[in-house]
DNA sequence: AGTCCATTTGCGTATTTAGCCAAATACGCT
DNA sequence: AGCGTATTTGGCTAAATACGCAAATGGACT
């Protein structure tokens, strides 16, 4: 396997990676429809406010979001909302049908 | 939280995790267009035969393979092909672009 | 039963990740 | 400068994950 490859499959995994924890979900979801602040983001997620700041530090590294700090507080948005099109694609994986919803027109 | 929604943010986790990995990813990669057994994946992914079994159970587990016995090889295939369309998405994550290129269709 | 082949599993170790508390930082306001 | 609010970071512990080696399993064939 070239390096170049592995390269591509490290960015790609760590993306998933990213992706693979429910409450870092529960963050991207409360971002579907705009930008939060962090202490918004506390609510929907049910964990110290230190732990959800990690988790945004390992959405953002990601480059799955992206922050701004106004005045005093700092602001989330999602960078690639296109990542909301997954859940179709993931439930079906999760119900086992192998049904892949809208986005079968894709494959 | 609900204890449903929770659920159902934990599901979808599963399903990111077991894409979090870049040897995950080249098993992925190497079912795109058909089934293959083991010793066949094991060839793309360089890594111990036993690390890559593993790895095949991560997958079959969160329901993203299948897999059948035939004659004493096992086969596994990709059970639901959609994954496939995530990549242009993660891509654009990955470019830190914003772009969502053919998935900005759905969102 | 015995052998070969393909795959999985048991087990030990090393690394990574998640979580919380407490301390630090950054900003706006007086 | 000093205070209050918002967020991040240091430090620790517990739990989860990844890995290879060696042993076990299961099927096919003699």
């Amino acid at each position: 396997m070239s390096a170049d490859r592995k390269q591509l499959l490290e960015a790609r995994a760590d993306v998933f990676k990213a992706l693979g924890h429910p409450s870092r979900l529960a963050i991207v979801d409360a971002l579907a429809d705009g930008e939060r602040c962090v202490c918004e983001l506390n609510e929907a997620v049910d964990a110290d406010l230190s732990t959800v700041s990690r988790h945004l530090a390992v959405l953002r590294n990601a480059g799955i979001l992206s922050s701004e700090k106004r005045g005093n507080q700092v602001f989330y948005r999602l960078e690639c909302p296109c990542i909301m099109s997954f859940y179709g694609c993931v439930e079906s994986v999760i119900n086992g049908t192998g049904r892949t919803f809208e986005l079968e027109r894709l494959s």
